[in-house]
DNA sequence: TTGTATGCGTTATCAG
DNA sequence: CTGATAACGCATACAA
């Protein structure tokens, strides 16, 4: 039988409410009482049971982060919003969802119903999910969105600046010389996936290079699609000096693609990625990528949930991280027969 | 306002007791107050508040898992615990946990005195922490753990056969014709690293193949270690025909020192890893490597965990998972000078 | 088959 | 500065 906090008050020979007092660390307790109290707890080993806290303060100090697949992005995400939960001492659930799916649903709707919960943040594709959005909305828990598809002005929404990003990119490989450069593009529900195609474009249209649909090669962001699209490419009349991933994994199967065929990256050919997940300086020759800050970007959705649940305003609402070129090896200048 | 059990009874004109019969669908109910009561329930969008049932309870339906570093091994359990606790319809609460550390013992200590986990899993090296121990034996929660140091036989654990896996890998390697056989060593607070190192030694042993103290290199299980410890087996005077990575993780870094000094996976060494993580196969030439059983490690993990929660007893309090080989391309006959 | 009363362990109100 | 007492929302003996 654990303690409570009735027998340390009976131990201590005060009420209820002075241990209440000491346990959260009140003011109004005079120090010799507070002395008193102290020893009473120690000696007990008494703990506040949290599930009476939780239901009287209508609390749960709980939050959830949505995901839908398990990547290398993911994990990397995960990580850091399980470090930053436990700095401001909230739990993190992480919640696979499948938007549209019957059982997800459920999941979802009976974590804020039955209010295990205090705040929900959001990543692609789940911020898309009507039945996530109109839960939230019901519900009135905060929310905080990373990437969001359609960002809308009362929701609160933490982004990287992708766009941004794939221009640096393609500029680099332009810069290098390369013409004929071809873009692993992502899943099209994806506000991440379609920035970075745009960035693309755009940098090739600065530098006045005509864009090529057979360039623009689907990939899902994943091993697989990266190596069949790298495959595809090469085997055009006119194969491309350079590959840029639409993100690291699937750089990561375009460069295999390229080695089983028998090409040398950089030498024959570069490639590049998005992301710079941990391993991507693991993968040889060493991936050049854009740098996609996960750690910036859960710590300020984490933070920004925070604030919201402590009754704040936020100044900005949607913020925009600046994403930069990590070089590597993968990169050079294009192959000259 | 949210609507609670009381709403419900008035709106349905029931007693409470009876809402909460239906709400937990039990027997004794008669057919036509239960669809009134459902009725209600619905029309108020009612959802029971967790916190006063885990306080009346006595129960969370939360449970811990306990890690140390975040590696690729820790991303593929994280994702089936939370797969599968999802099914037993508990919250799983991912947990970083370093040994000695104060804040970690707080944190841990937290969680279990004010009841907030009803359950722990340890992985390695959480459970050779006599903190966490001790705290487990004076709470009475269940605990289950996952490749322990030293197996007790009161706590039930799940293992790998690890011992095994390297006994046949490197007789794999023997078969092919590599007697010259480097082993990349992980931490020695493992039982999974040692297991796997003595695995290695009985199997050189069998086959009569002197054992050699310079081809046992550290490599602490990660990427930096195997890259080390490869360019110091490979500038030895008699440089190994094969590298056998105590983890995948130190295989890769292997194979990237092995490309770095221009020697071909495998035609001029032959390189293979142990874990058989998801993106060893896409790691050029394709890793060789053992299957570590992770899902099914998960799973019964939590499928004891769950056991010892209900109060049933377990038939088998250790058990031990076979590992098989998976070949892939990254091992072959040693090079012919 | 249905309902009543009590307690779970806190925090919060409002007197003293 | 301190304490009695009322919530919080649910489950569960025990009655009816």
């Amino acid at each position: 039988m654990t303690a409570t906090i009735k027998d340390v008050a009976r131990m201590a020979q005060v009420s209820i409410k002075t241990v209440s007092r000491v346990v959260n660390n009140e003011p109004h307790v005079a120090e010799d009482m507070r002395a008193r109290v102290q020893n009473a707890i120690d000696l007990l080993g008494y703990a506040p049971n949290i599930s009476a806290r939780r239901l009287v303060q209508r609390r749960s100090y709980m939050l959830c982060i949505l995901l839908h697949t398990s990547g290398f992005y993911q994990s990397a995400l995960i990580n850091k919003t399980l470090e930053v939960g436990y700095e401001y001492d909230y739990d993190i659930l992480i919640q696979t969802y499948f938007p549209s799916q019957a059982r997800s649903k459920k999941k979802l709707a009976g974590l804020i119903n039955e209010r295990r919960i205090d705040g929900l943040i959001t990543t692609p594709p789940c911020d898309t999910d009507e039945f996530v959005l109109d839960l939230v909305r019901n519900s009135h828990i905060p929310l905080v969105q990373i990437s969001p598809y359609n960002p809308s002005p009362e929701v609160p929404a933490i982004t990287a600046d992708d766009f941004q990003g794939a221009y640096l990119m393609t500029e680099h490989l332009i810069n290098l010389g390369h013409r004929n450069i071809a873009f692993l593009k992502g899943p099209r529900n994806h506000r991440t996936s379609l920035e970075r195609l745009l960035g693309y474009r755009r940098a090739l249209e600065h530098y006045h290079i005509a864009p090529k649909s057979q360039l623009e090669l689907d990939s899902e962001f994943n091993f697989d699609g990266g190596y069949t699209a790298a495959k595809i490419a090469m085997n055009q009349v006119e194969p491309p000096s350079a590959i840029f991933g639409g993100n690291d994994e699937a750089a990561f199967g375009a460069i295999y693609a390229l080695q089983e065929m028998g090409f040398s990256v950089p030498q024959h050919i570069s490639v590049c990625g998005f992301d710079d997940l941990a391993n991507s300086k693991n993968v040889w020759p060493g991936l050049t990528t854009v740098h996609h800050p996960v750690n910036e970007i859960a710590e300020q959705a984490l933070s920004m949930l925070v604030t919201l649940l402590e009754g704040k305003e936020i100044e900005e609402r949607e913020r925009v991280i600046p994403s930069h070129l990590v070089i590597r090896a993968s990169t050079s200048h294009p192959f000259s027969h």
